[in-house]
DNA sequence: TACATTTGTAATATATTTTATTACAGTATG
DNA sequence: CATACTGTAATAAAATATATTACAAATGTA
């Protein structure tokens, strides 16, 4: 299973792209998502560590952009939510004392690396603002 | 969480890969991969299901290859083992009211189906041949 | 000031997925 | 005919993801 925190960031980053002078509460925003709000609080607070928006506390309250989204690539988000792609390894350490199980992992990393470069290239390209356009 | 099935049947076809003329059994695989043998049979089912081995039942029975492991593409192995590449989707359905939550998924599924092509290309490129020469 | 609304966060529960185990029928080998 | 396998179903356990509840703290507004 694949958590749906890289898809929910950027639903909400949609959000506030597209109403960048308002603060949207987390209920809006859950509403939109159609998820529990504290779960939208908890992507805000990992987009607040990283500095992309910023929110206001107490009535009135909410969440607004705090940079420019046509400076702020889907690579940047896919780094703030998603370790790496990957195609998953296996649960347990494998067999050490045999070579195909002493070095499986790490032709899998190797693997699994290009991937990543190829995977960065493309979400690089793409800003914020150009995804927002879409909607 | 990524399941491992990739992984594990990766593993499993480079072992036979390594072992050519000999049937392998489910207990020896899953011995090299510190799996339980049930789980090992079920992927080496799927692989069946593909013509990529073929297995003999009762006493030395095993499994062993069925193909050119030079002929058969880690594409292959991918598709056989898992839906597509992607950053995940929230997942409860959207809200179809709202502009964002209308469009949100088919736009992130573009966004994933390009994900796919460059990293299918990547694989094929690289055979099981290619891959088990690594170890 | 008092109230309502909102964030922030912890604690806990539920749901879903992944992996493991047990069991046993069926098949081939020697 | 005993042994060592596969094939597969059923169930259990572990891991992860999502949901809910609760409440302190902040802030705007009557």
């Amino acid at each position: 299973m694949i958590s749906g925190k890289f898809a929910i960031t950027i639903h909400i980053l949609t959000l506030l792209t597209k109403y960048p002078n308002d603060y949207l509460s987390s209920e809006y925003i859950a509403g939109s998502i159609n998820l529990n709000a504290v779960l939208v609080r908890k992507e805000i607070a990992n987009l607040k560590a990283h500095h992309i928006v910023e929110s206001k506390e107490g009535k009135n309250g909410g969440t607004k952009l705090s940079v420019d989204p046509s400076n702020i690539s889907l690579k940047e988000i896919f780094e703030m939510t998603f370790e790496s792609i990957n195609l998953g390894y296996a649960k347990n350490q494998p067999n050490p004392d045999c070579p195909v199980g002493k070095k499986i992992n790490q032709n899998l990393s190797a693997l699994y690396a290009d991937m990543n470069q190829k995977v960065s290239l493309q979400l690089e390209g793409i800003s914020l603002e150009d995804f927002s356009n879409q909607f």
